[in-house]
DNA sequence: GCCTCTCTCCAAAGCGCTTTGGCTGGTTAT
DNA sequence: ATAACCAGCCAAAGCGCTTTGGAGAGAGGC
């Protein structure tokens, strides 16, 4: 069923068929009753490419994951992309992701821009210095950056969580419970959230006035058997940390199965504090969460990026908005006090 | 810039630029080549919705996630779609993605069906009677099946693994290692896959005389905690299980931390097989991975199924293609003897 | 009674492509 | 030399919508 075929059926013009369904005042609202009673009936949905073609409106938001021979896709990834996607089906929006070769990221802006096929993007996992944020300014495609950067630091719209304040506090629940050799288990430190998360993490330790070393300060993709590497070295090592910070529950993970191969108790001989996106396949609540962590949800992240975005995009000349949200930090299982 | 300024500049006619972009014979190649080096000169990109109307293809696949409320999102599925992005990328076509709210995923379909703004879905877990086939059929829809159905169980295009041989097979692994009380954590058995691998696991006990207990028989989402908490009650039974078979890597990693944490030895207390999509976070390779298991990878699998929908879209009237795909099954350290 | 509004509706142009159906001018066959 | 053909190009229609610029019919004001 198309535009015309409806409306030769009701006995109107396109153009009347189409300001009915679409709330435009041009028609009596007898009428636009008894079309979208007959679009209904008829299951009429415009064309998706018609409509585009005829507004200049993509009303669909690109992901864009580069994505090197073997590497991993990041887990976060999806939990925050049920949050986007919540978010986009309520205003009617499509999420397009394209999974690109890193080395043609660029290019695939670019090619976005030209056949206009999104009409904003998110930007996921930003570096300390940013170069997708000034490409995209230069080719106008509106955008939200999930974190921020350093490297433009401002001018444009972020949500971040307050990654720094995180691993301040988080560090010190440990040097409170005594702990002084605590081991740094983070992300990718290119990345930004990963920097800020270590800042927070040094800041601390010199307001305690504890050294840094950085022998024991690891950073790589957030995967369980990473966790669970680094603390097996960790581990074997003559003056081991009582102590593992962890940037996400995974590595988390990894380590709690190191620790405990290694016959100690969790909680008691060693303690764990991690950050925790409360991925849904990861559940660190209950009564008693398996982990003390900083917490903050990135699949409510996601729906509230969307949202920004989409707002963005409806008012693309308004002020840079950004958000910064704080972390709540629970208490769970895995500290106690330090062993001396 | 759009097609019509490239052929001003050109002096030539949008059709003569669009054949030559587009192949088509009727052009000279000297002018073909004219024109492709201004395009690239010019970044010329097609709008996609207007080469979408014009030519009635959407060069799109759309992938529906229905979510409940809170209701987790299924990790594996970021890896799937790594593998699919990758074939879409490969062909030109985009992925879109959508989260529809469970109660309205049929209309969902229906709604892509007159949009018409993808021309193939990729169904995922599929249920043993799986409703969206025969709606997907009766809406003309080019689709393929992660997995499969019984119900219908042919006239489709699917891509499964052999779920069933893969239990009996890991099933017997545990037998010829004396056990004979293994425990079952498996998926939600509503689902296909997750009612295969039971079967394979019943008749694998059947083959050896061993008879089934429900009682150490689980089944619900492959999160961790749910591996971990029927882990933990299974433990602490007066006549325990002294093997387990999990239905993902999420689930052995629950069960492992159980068994830890009761101080017992995996592969040597307690063994666990499992299986093993080799989520790229959750890597169970290695010279000794941490799990024995049946693999099979579930980023070459939407891989794969990315191209054979882009098959059947381009040749919607062939037969229907099924490919079964064989586990191999790997040893690792989780499992050993069982004691007596 | 005439003029001006206002309310509804419509015809037609336009979005940026593809594709059908020519139209040329040069080659080849007769 | 003429007819027949072909390679190479173009004009125009069409994809299915939205939107601009009216037009016709009542209603209201004088």
């Amino acid at each position: 069923m198309r535009l015309k075929e409806l409306a030769d059926r009701l006995g109107l013009s396109p153009t009347t068929v189409s300001r009915a369904l679409n709330g435009y005042p041009e028609v009596s609202e007898e009428t636009r009753a008894r079309v979208v009673a007959a679009a209904r009936a008829h299951a009429y949905r415009p064309s998706s490419f018609a409509k585009r073609l005829a507004t200049g409106r993509a009303r669909t938001i690109g992901h864009v994951l580069p994505l090197a021979r073997h590497m991993s896709i990041d887990p976060h990834f999806s939990d925050f992309i049920a949050g986007a996607g919540e978010a986009y089906a309520a205003a009617g929006y499509d999420m397009l992701i394209s999974v690109v070769p890193q080395a043609g990221e660029f290019e695939h802006y670019r090619g976005m821009a030209s056949s206009g096929n999104v009409d904003g993007v998110i930007v996921h996992a930003p570096k300390i210095s940013e170069p997708r944020i000034p490409l995209l300014k230069e080719l106008e495609i509106p955008f939200i950056v999930h974190g921020r950067s350093d490297q433009p630091a401002e001018g444009y719209d972020w949500l971040d969580v307050n990654n720094r304040r995180s691993f301040v506090r988080a560090t010190h629940f440990l040097t409170d419970l005594g702990h002084r050799r605590i081991a740094l288990l983070n992300g990718l430190e290119v990345l930004h959230f990963a920097w800020r998360r270590r800042a927070g993490y040094l800041d601390a330790l010199s307001m305690r006035g504890i050294e840094e070393d950085a022998g024991i300060m690891f950073s790589g993709a957030m995967t369980e058997p990473n966790g669970y590497q680094w603390t097996k070295e960790l581990l074997g090592r003559a003056e081991r940390p009582t102590a593992f910070l962890a940037s996400s529950v995974l590595i988390a993970m990894g380590a709690l199965r190191a620790i405990q191969e290694a016959g100690l108790k969790p909680g008691v001989d060693i303690s764990i504090v991690t950050y925790d996106d409360r991925l849904s396949f990861l559940d660190n609540s209950g009564p008693v969460p398996i982990f003390t962590a900083t917490r903050s949800s990135i699949r409510d992240a996601g729906k509230r990026s969307a949202e920004l975005l989409i707002q963005r995009i409806e008012n693309p000349y308004g002020e840079a908005v950004a958000e910064l949200w704080e972390t709540e930090l629970v208490v769970g299982a895995s500290t106690g006090p330090a062993l001396r």
